[in-house]
DNA sequence: AACGTATATATGTCCAGGCGTATATTTAAT
DNA sequence: ATTAAATATACGCCTGGACATATATACGTT
């Protein structure tokens, strides 16, 4: 079924869900140990977020090896990307954001590392 | 303060808020007792929501005879108007939204009925 | 096979926040 | 001055959902 502003709002409502998708945004793609680290919280807790997310139909997972890789589900509704553009826009001046991006620059034996498709 | 997108999505995911928020976005301004008839829903509820919202400087008041009128804050950073932009097209196909804006139309002895400014 | 790594999920606890009711406050009308 | 209408707020209850911990599953390496 179909995603509703309701339920969208809903998920985005979460901080820990709100910033692995500012991540997914900017990064495109990310495994659940570099969300892990980049977020500096328990692997749990961020799997349970993405289990929720993935449920709903707003990001959409791959496995690749022993790693599951995440991505924002291109089929989202216009609306709802336009949406996303806009929180990543509110986000850019706040520091949370911004740290958990550079920690994810600096994350030590990141998987694949850019190098496979 | 100022307020950052985890604040401002946290109040959007309350559908009592999000319907008034699409409301006042689609009438301009609207007075308690108009959005508790549009919401079909009772009027402290209402207040209180309008409170959080306005608390937090997503709306503003005005009272104006035994009215207190409600309207969204025009001095909202670009990113959040937009994010409400965004809100409104996906809600646009929802009946639950088209309903309430039917509902109020139907309001009878509506305040005002738009005579004064 | 055995072990380590990555990820998912189940379980029980806890608390933020939404709810309805009751009441206070303000304004207008009689 | 009383009454009525519009609105705000205080209070106690209750539930959804977030949490940490423990465990299950899947894959890779040796």
């Amino acid at each position: 079924m179909q995603i509703t502003p309701e339920i969208f709002l809903k998920l985005l409502s979460d901080a820990t869900r709100l910033r692995s998708l500012l991540l997914l945004q900017a990064e495109g793609e990310l495994c659940v140990c570099e969300l892990t680290y980049a977020l500096d919280d328990i692997q749990p807790k961020v799997s349970r977020h993405l289990a929720a997310l993935r449920d709903a139909g707003i990001v959409m997972d791959q496995r690749r090896g022993q790693w599951i890789y995440y991505r924002i589900n291109p089929g989202l509704p216009a609306w709802a990307r336009e949406l996303l553009g806009a929180v990543a826009r509110g986000a850019e001046e706040q520091k949370r954001y911004k740290d958990d991006l550079k920690k994810l620059g600096k994350m030590p034996r990141r998987p694949e590392n850019r190098i496979c498709a």
